[in-house]
DNA sequence: TGAGAATCGATTGTTGACAATTAACAGCGA
DNA sequence: TCGCTGTTAATTGTCAACAATCGATTCTCA
């Protein structure tokens, strides 16, 4: 159950007040990432409303909002689940996600001055320490310097939308390390990126951009064919 | 106020029956798109509730429907508001639009077919006579010209994304065409569209498409920017 | 025995009432 | 007069009860 008292730690300002709502989609985002709710796992509202402690209506809110990220899937009058991780999928959010960067790619390369430089410098070095050490996070570091990408891009409907891609990613992504933890994406994908933004070089960097994702793409396709197929 | 009989036409299967809230969330659309609703409006839960003869939860969740597509905005505790329409509204809308299109336009010229052609030359057949025709609904035919790609991308994902920003894109078109009705977009823009696609052109789809989109937002902003300084 | 209809439990869809919060306003004091 | 404070009306946030619907199960009848 969720404490009542933890929506009201930050009473200073508004913005720093959860609603009960986000609470309860904070949390169940959680659940998903953590694998506490796994593939294809059912969910009621009734029961979640009494596990949570938080009436139904606000817990259903906090369902549809989940369900406009795809992260569940509704089946009227009969309840919710957790969506299957397809090939199909992969392949959808991965040119969704390219398709996305890639603007953003341009638009940074095109606004590209010294403040953004020394963003994108520091989240490529996260990532470059992340890959040599094994107790990091691996996805974090990885999306991280994806997202900030995007952020510098200034595109706020960009950004917005790519939040709520970034969330199924990230679900994804994690459940993937899970299956199999040694997979390696290699920092090497990232620097032509990183080069061609810090040089202005719009159209070097979308390049870039749509080989980082065509490679990871077709890596992880091949990683869940064998994973389905092997043991 | 929504007759109730409204939601109950077709009984036949449970896929044609509109729920009360998607029989709210049109309505509300159709407000928006005929001019009922004026940006910069504001809503209330209340009232709405009272006007349409529907609970105010029921309204509730139609308007936090219309958030998602940023239709509408909300202030907690406040009320919501239909939002104003600026110029970077307009180009991030159409940057974000670009981007989309520009990837539903490769996969479509990669699976291109007879079928597909068939539908594009359909489509482009309606945006030729709409075009050369005052009565027509130039902005459907322009629109529905881009939706066809989108779709025979089979891109489940882009195509939902797309759909949500088509609904924006639908308002600020017919918002700009009511400013300023005489305004033309060419036929002839689209032409190499088409073509490039038939054709099974990748790379030219992904470039006429862009050329589509950049000279429509530069047409668009300096539209808005004379009726600004105008009368 | 088997196919179709009727029933029933479970779950969501919808609603109005109550609680929490906000913004505006009036009153007060310096 | 100006700025602060408490009050208040209006609005959303949250909740629990009732209605509608679905899927499975049982019952009926040929």
């Amino acid at each position: 159950m969720i404490a009542q008292g933890d929506r009201n730690l930050g009473k200073t300002t508004a913005l720093l007040r959860k609603s009960s709502v986000e609470v309860v989609v904070d949390e169940l985002r959680a659940w998903l990432l953590t694998g506490r709710l796994q593939p294809g796992e059912r969910l009621t509202e009734m029961g979640l409303s009494a596990e949570l402690g938080i009436g139904r209506s606000t817990v259903r809110t906090a369902l549809l909002e989940l369900e406009k990220d795809d992260l569940l899937v509704r089946s009227p009058y009969v309840g919710w689940a957790v969506p299957e991780i397809t090939p199909e999928l992969i392949s959808e959010i991965y040119t969704l996600r390219g398709a996305l960067e890639e603007l953003a790619a341009r638009m940074v390369a095109q606004s590209i001055d010294d403040a953004k430089r020394e963003r994108l410098v520091e989240a490529f070095n996260v990532l470059d320490k992340a890959q040599n050490d094994a107790n990091s996070d691996r996805p974090e570091a990885d999306l991280n310097f994806h997202r900030t990408i995007v952020e510098l891009s200034g595109h706020s409907r960009l950004i917005t939308l790519y939040a709520a891609l970034l969330h199924k990613m990230e679900w994804v992504y994690r459940w993937s390390e899970n299956q199999s933890p040694g997979r390696i994406h290699l920092v090497d994908w990232h620097r032509p990126i990183l080069d061609a933004l810090v040089a202005g070089n719009a159209a070097a960097a979308e390049h870039a951009i749509r080989q980082n994702y065509s490679s990871a793409l077709s890596d992880d396709l091949l990683d869940l064919k064998n994973k389905r197929n092997g043991p």
